[in-house]
DNA sequence: ATCTGTCAAGTGTTGAACAATTCAACAAAC
DNA sequence: GTTTGTTGAATTGTTCAACACTTGACAGAT
């Protein structure tokens, strides 16, 4: 019997897709507040369903719920971007050293992936580019033939992408990444490792401080604190758990 | 102006904590099905509250929740094993290759732990043992100064320690690995790191091997999976309950 | 024995209530 | 004018009770 694809998914865990698209996406902006009752009423559930499909969603690190204030779709601090780099580059060097002998089938994604990249941007189309762009480097990762790193580093990316709403397409141009990409995969496929993750760290590296200026031009007035206001000092009300 | 840091933990979370150190100090053994309705009034709190609990202990993956059937302590497979291994040589060798300028603070921590782990098992302690052997661990990962790989390096040792608890003080001896975490210790401060990443995947390997074979020989058929089958399984399931 | 329908138990979800906390606006005091 | 209570609406945290839906086991029929 064909037992294979039968999902039985809670309402919880679809609310929750939903919402998780919706931030990936930017339809949801960080720092924009969610508020459970219309939220759960526009959705047609019960509050306490929301409830958990946010307390998933704070646990990705996409919402951070601070104790009777509220949630709100996570905002990335230069630190937050630091960091998030830092573990792309530990997981996607760790990788490439695994990728001796690469799984045929996984080269064939990655040049899938390098395809449909050049498309977006050909087309314009740059959220789509950007979505192609990670899923390279996430094609990456399952060099590593790790569950456990691949959804680790799947939540990182995550949150790095709510940061990246902000960037969009007035400020940078996904399309001038291409040749690095198609180098990575050109070096990849001849065995060149050493040399591949050189490029790749120059890479991340890249990017990071690409990330990074754009967020001192475009944040600069704003702290990630500032949605949660306090008259005395604002710093301390960063009191958040999850 | 120096107030305690005030802590406003909602009820969801302190639950939360409660069954966490009951699962990892083996008071609730893996397999162990847990009940929402007499696990909430033994606490004292609502189901609701206690579904939040065991939602986030779930996320954590310290729980296996599958729908419409219950919620269980996580039981280990020999595969999840040789992954969480494999984490823990990426995220430790990196955080050794950090560790090029240690901090002064840091290294008297190590310094402490491993006296700790000392008298522990002079004690004959070995639960204390075990949890100053893998606190040294931690302690590495500091080096990294990285919040998001910490805690992710926390919570698959989480896991870990779920599955160690069979193990437990009549088939291992968490003594003769003194001396390993003390040439660690000392090829750290005197800053030979090559050396030190090679005994330090020595002793990741030998460990592997070691709770491999206990986990065979004591959970022989068991997989993570087979709990929810069938009924020859359900009878295997009902054993470990008692 | 195998199969099938029934049934109790447990989870998933809902809706309504109440308690606790925050925040802003306003009043009172210096 | 600034600071310091105080009030009150709004939102979140938590509880409670009900119902729908699955599941696993059991009893009776074949």
């Amino acid at each position: 019997m064909e037992r294979s694809q039968i999902y039985r998914v809670s309402v919880a865990d679809q609310v929750a897709g939903v919402l998780r698209q919706r931030v990936l996406s930017g339809e949801l902006r960080p720092g924009t507040s969610l508020q459970e009752i219309p939220l759960a009423e526009s959705l047609g559930v019960s509050r306490n369903t929301m409830r958990e499909a946010m307390r998933i969603l704070s646990l990705e690190g996409l919402l951070k719920r601070s104790i009777h204030r509220g949630i709100a779709v996570a905002q990335l601090s230069l630190r937050d971007v630091q960091e998030i780099y830092h573990v792309r580059r530990v997981l996607e060097i760790s990788a490439l050293e695994a990728a001796k002998a690469p799984a045929p089938e996984l080269l064939r994604e990655l040049f899938a992936a390098l395809e449909q990249y050049e498309e977006a941007v050909e087309v314009r189309d740059w959220i789509s580019a950007v979505n192609h762009d990670l899923h390279f480097h996430s094609l990456l990762i399952r060099f590593l033939g790790n569950k456990r790193l691949e959804s680790f580093y799947q939540k990182t990316i995550g949150e790095l992408r709510v940061g990246m709403v902000l960037v969009d397409q007035r400020h940078d141009h996904p399309g001038i990444l291409i040749p690095v990409h198609r180098k990575l995969y050109q070096l990849l496929t001849a065995g060149k490792l050493k040399q591949c993750a050189k490029i790749l760290l120059q890479h991340l590296d890249d990017s990071e401080s690409r990330l990074s200026k754009v967020m001192n031009d475009h944040g600069a007035t704003r702290t990630p604190e500032s949605s949660a206001r306090s008259k005395t000092n604002g710093k301390a009300a960063a009191r958040v758990h999850d």
